[in-house]
DNA sequence: AAACTTTATCGTAATATTGCAATATAGAAT
DNA sequence: ATTCTATATTGCAATATTACGATAAAGTTT
């Protein structure tokens, strides 16, 4: 894509937009929905459950954990996926933030 | 990136991961923000403030157009382009949602 | 230990994104 | 009307993402 140009923005921009990043495929929306929905949360029953193969969740999964929106543990010879709360709640309060301040745009100024 | 899948997934799915990518960009992140500090949302004052070219920002005010992140008015030979809450309201609330049914997952149970 | 299960990694093809120079478009100012 | 100013579009090169078959790795079971 040209060259990258994330030297020039600042830490939290690129760390806020990598997280968006990692939410910005609907596979790994789909993924998120459904450790939400399940008690267990193995990655075989993901595979079995998306139009996806096995290489491609896998690959998914590791994305959302490479930005810890996820955590995986050990559980014999399956892996225990989980939501991180931490990491969604730093997203929410991005989001937050940015909309309480842009309240000053008021209706009939420019937009 | 191989073929689409995206008609795999739900309407809902595929409006957040777009919404979602549209802001998985630092460039765009700073966009935003600087929408956000700035009274006057002009394209121009973005251009001298990001170290990208004028066609690049254009580019990137058109994505974030193109999923209702922001808005924009003509005003003479300028154009306005302000945040529109309702989208990053959407944003909020489904980041919220997932928040509050991810407490489900208690500690020791697996991750 | 051999066979089986589950997840990760590699290699690679198809496609998407990013960035910008060049150019077009459209209103403003002279 | 011509020039100026501000933004959009086009075309293209460089890079990133996505998907999956093949295979590896690591635990389980028999």
């Amino acid at each position: 894509m040209g060259i990258s140009k994330s030297d020039f923005f600042t830490e939290e921009q690129n760390e806020i937009s990598n997280l968006m990043k990692a939410l910005g495929h609907p596979a790994r929306i789909a993924i998120i929905e459904f450790l939400l929905k399940k008690e267990s949360c193995i990655c075989g029953d993901i595979v079995s459950e998306l139009p996806l193969s096995q290489p491609t969740i896998s690959q998914h999964l590791k994305e959302l954990k490479n930005v810890n929106i996820i955590k995986g543990s050990v559980e014999g010879n399956t892996i225990c996926y989980c939501l991180n709360l931490e990491t969604l709640e730093k997203i929410q309060n991005y989001i937050q933030l940015t909309i309480s301040g842009a309240t000053k745009c008021k209706p009939g100024e420019c937009c």
